[in-house]
DNA sequence: TAAGATTTGTTCGTATGTATC
DNA sequence: GGATACATACGAACAAATCTT
């Protein structure tokens, strides 16, 4: 582990040692759940305050690269960045950035048909039951605002499941990220009210349809009906406020 | 600013600090460079040891969402995450998934010839004269591999600028993201070697053309070009180890 | 230039909480 | 339950940076 020169200057010092940790794990190709040095032998190590490493720790920590327990066989440990933990922080960008519906749903119309299409035929039958399971979130069309805004947040649930199954981790990163935004302002303006009967059959027939087509293995169609899906889903939110994203994501 | 509860566990009390100023923040709408309250004012806000609240502050920090400074007039600062920093911090979440040249340039077609056509005949002189400099670098052919190197990172910033410089910050930030994976892996390991004539040719015949149906406002031409050119630069790679970013990016 | 004021940055000793055996 | 090993929290003293005069 690289000490930063005992020379440096006498400030920041908690972020050169986390620098200085992350370069260490990297050299030594260490993976999730490899240990680090405890905090003693850090201390002894960068010659440095408790405080110091402490903070250092918490830096990583917040970054999602380590994770800490106490007790015997305890200490700190590489911990993979969940793909929640990298949302939360991408989403705290865009926080400040006035992201708008079209925005989002100009990418969405660009990548949810070809994730679709390059789906078709690869799900295995617990991935396909697991998509059957949120379908059925659309059983019978909604009786009230709550069951509506319900509804859309399944079939969201519904684009980042596929988003996952995708053998693309930037596609799915992707996808995920802009279903998780559309998501939380889903759930925080009650958007989709009052519950609309005929938006209910067409949103409950492109889930059927698509379904149908990627067990069929039938990767045209699947695009079409995505393209198609997705048209509508944002002509469907296109009146709403422009601007998103005016909190922090949660963690 | 909610003070956790002062019978809360003895456990993770930077963490809680920590979510509560960000809660704190987005009530009340602060901006970029509003200040927050001191350490001195924290500890007794919260009722906790200076130690804590500076973990905490180096939680928000190492997030990009204050910044500190020391001396009169000090303290800490609402603090804009800035797109390199959200860059290097979805890329750690990149670094434990082995992430292949195919699905970046899965990506780069579908997104970058958009990105093209969406800007044809919107940008300014001044932005068009950026773009000239950075299309410059490409004069010549290159006489060494070093040469050859630097030119194709000055290409990716090339991309970079017109991923800034797209209405979209959600198109924008994904382009320029792989812009700059790619651009890291260009100088970590030596690609493109050795210098090729040909290829060299090419890149600038790609880059004249795009900024002349740029300027002249043609949209699907501008969208042709840079179609060609994502197949031709992801056919260049192809051969190349299939696994990047085995390391963290750079802050 | 220099001194003083103000605010964050660092240290270290002590005490406490928590998980494992 | 007691011993052990580890992180967690506290607080007072001191260092360093930077603004003002």
């Amino acid at each position: 582990m690289d000490l930063p020169a005992k020379s440096e200057p006498k400030r920041r010092r908690p972020l050169q040692v986390a620098e200085a940790i992350k370069s260490w794990v990297v050299e030594r190709g260490l993976r999730r759940g490899d240990r680090l040095p405890g905090e003693a032998e850090m201390i002894t190590r960068f010659g440095m305050s408790k405080s110091t490493i402490r903070e250092a720790m918490r830096i990583l920590e917040a970054q999602g690269l380590v994770e800490t327990r106490t007790g015997p066989g305890g200490g700190s440990f590489v911990g993979e960045v969940t793909e929640e933990r990298a949302r939360a922080l991408l989403g705290n960008y865009f926080y400040f950035k006035g992201l708008s519906i079209d925005d989002i749903y100009a990418l969405r119309e660009l990548l949810e048909p070809e994730l679709a299409a390059s789906l078709a035929g690869t799900l295995t039958d617990a991935q396909l039951a697991d998509l059957d399971a949120l379908v059925a979130a659309y059983d019978s069309p909604a009786q009230s605002p709550e069951e509506e805004r319900d509804q859309h947040v399944a079939s969201l649930a519904f684009h980042r499941k596929l988003a996952r199954y995708s053998g693309n981790p930037l596609l799915g990163f992707f996808i995920g990220f802009m279903a998780q935004i559309l998501s939380d302002l889903t759930v925080y303006r009650r958007l989709y009210e009052p519950p609309n009967q005929t938006l209910w059959r067409k949103g409950r027939a492109y889930q059927l349809d698509l379904m149908a087509a990627l067990r069929a293995g039938d990767a045209d169609r699947a695009r079409q009906i995505m393209r198609d899906h997705m048209k509508t889903a944002h002509a469907m939110m296109q009146d709403q406020e422009a601007e998103v994203m005016r909190r922090f994501m949660a963690e």
